[in-house]
DNA sequence: ATTAGCACTCAATTTAACCGAGTGCTAAAT
DNA sequence: ATTTAGCACTCGGTTAAATTGAGTGCTAAT
């Protein structure tokens, strides 16, 4: 067990080397106000840190910087989430003053506010296809055989894909149709809509229409949704004006990785509600070694069902970004949720 | 007026700038086997182009480089479009043949093919909002107040926006509503349709709505569009491969610039059609000192309406980048045109 | 007009010297 | 048994000098 000292050293050194990116020495430790201990007794605690392994050294004479153990220690004993400050706490009711009509936007718009706010890189993922459910569906014909397909989900977000409807449907059995999906698709998870319409409509459809294999073929396009969501990211460049990122090589390979919405989103689907850290190689992804990742998810109506979060050097102010992600997925739940029981 | 010699080392030097990055010294030229004549000569050369402005050297002892007006002369002049190969034309023809329905689509897809293939930044402005005209529009309740505004314009693209009705709107009179701006506003470019609106929409409502106050309010919102194009881009990692950007701090700032959208769109608007090369300092923006776009434009139906460009050094390979562009936006313009005429 | 030859230039690389922040360890002080 | 002063030592970073090599400009010979 940690002496008392012990911690507020570690705290001490996470805390310096957060400001500086800089290795912390001894002599600056024993220099505070609040420490009365010399330099030599502080070299000797770092010394029994650094073999219990929460810090390390650069070099062999150099000060000490915290080891990832060292990370996970603070985050998970002593870090307490600092209380938002009032400006930043303008910022966030600011982005929800606007009055914003898509939860797509809300996402997008909260992703630029939190970068903005912390200069880390923001990352957002919009409800997820999983637990969004199909509210209502509309079709819009516009020429002879082009139609517009109007997909509105129980998150209160709105969907169009513009779809090729078969060679002389009748007006009439067109609305049929919207008819007959509607009342055997609503509540139908997105991404589950195209096995539905098979099990659900086919035979229906059979009876009441005879172009039934050609209409099938049609609504396959506009109920066919994409498992990965979308990623929205925030401030991609502030990465560039960390220290531990002059070498564009490095910055690179994480650039490259955020293209990849596909591995983005793996890394963020919602499991526990709440706050998640993730450490350096925590993250299971060569190019996040020197990263350090917070998520946190969002509910609607108590489910979590999208995830925001910060990807910042591992040397980030974690108490600071967890107390902006708690504050902003609380504001995020409350609206969204009260968005989706409107009607 | 350059000699022949002249203008054979002047591409020599732009060529082999172009391929290394390296300034080219007078042996590498002369040790050509197309080159009979000996380094001296080739010296004496150069320091011709040199007062001439065409070249220019990093140091006083180093070999050429081009010098930004080498490049306009270059372009001007010497350059013949590189016909696209075979394999470039495969990975085009590729994006047209996934059926792809949306302008949108096809224009972000096409940024993204264009940064693949020649590993520079490609920027895409979709259809300009003062040349695409509504064509139809449709407006869906949802719930009692929320309906959703279908608007389809005459580029083929949709797209939808949320809005509030007043309370208590009749389905018939929304109905009425629809016919009367269907009827009225047909053709009316995107950004004018607010003004249009009040000139046009506003007596006629008044005659026949008792709520026209509110209706004309919620419609404002459906109508509104903004001037500002989104601007798609592919590849911007790409620039962190190019030794150039080596430089983190050069990087950023361009890397920033692309985040404003307004800046990118003016710099795109698309002016004569065809295709424009700017050269370093010719796009009159700072963070494109060491950068030359080429645009080119795209029509639909004979006019020009949005633009698809690449951004890379100024050492960038114009003749093939032209090439192809000049090939995709022959695509382009006839997959859109062919879209705009369906009906 | 062309080219061989040579002195010269200058960025880039290598080498050496030095500085200073910081450590570990020991022995004295508390 | 802690704590601390003291001191030798380490090592990255910086600066300065030396070396290298690609390339030039100019002159005189072809």
């Amino acid at each position: 067990m940690l002496t008392k000292r012990q911690l507020f050293i570690l705290e001490a050194i996470i805390d310096g080397y957060t400001k500086t990116a800089e290795a912390v020495g001894s002599r600056s430790i024993s220099k505070r106000e609040d420490v009365s201990y010399s330099p030599a007794t502080v070299r000797n605690e770092m010394a029994d840190l650094e073999t219990l392994g929460f810090l390390e050294k650069p070099h062999s004479s150099s000060g000490r910087i915290p080891s990832n153990k060292g990370y996970r220690y603070y985050v998970d004993h002593l870090l307490l989430p600092r209380r938002v400050s009032e400006s930043d706490i303008v910022d966030i009711r600011q982005l929800f003053a606007d009055r914003i009509t898509e939860t797509e936007d809300v996402i997008r718009k909260s992703a630029e506010v939190l970068s903005d706010l912390t200069s880390y890189i923001s990352v957002a993922l919009g409800p997820d296809a999983f637990n969004t459910k199909l509210k209502h569906l509309q079709i819009v014909p516009l020429y002879e055989s082009t139609a517009v397909a109007v997909l509105v989900t129980d998150t209160g977000s709105v969907e169009h894909r513009q779809i090729t409807l078969p060679e002389g449907l009748e007006a009439q059995e067109l609305e049929k149709v919207v008819r007959i999906l509607n009342d055997r698709l609503q509540g139908v998870p997105l991404i589950e809509l195209n096995k539905a319409l098979y099990q659900e409509v086919a035979s229906v459809m059979e009876q009441h229409l005879s172009q039934h294999m050609d209409v099938m073929h049609s609504l396959e396009n506009a109920l066919h949704t994409d498992k990965s969501e979308k990623v929205y990211y925030g401030g991609k460049t502030n990465l560039l004006s960390q220290p531990e990122f002059k070498d564009v090589d490095k910055v690179r390979s994480l650039l490259e990785l955020l293209e990849k919405d596909e591995q983005m989103h793996q890394l963020m689907v919602p499991t526990q509600s709440g706050i998640t850290v993730k450490i350096g190689e925590e993250n299971d992804i060569e190019a996040f070694e020197d990263v350090s990742m917070i998520t946190a998810t969002y509910q609607i109506g108590g489910k979590p069902v999208g995830t925001i979060g910060i990807l910042g050097p591992t040397r980030m102010e974690y108490s600071r970004v967890i107390g902006l992600l708690q504050y902003l997925t609380h504001d995020l739940t409350k609206m969204l949720t009260s968005w989706h029981h409107r009607e």
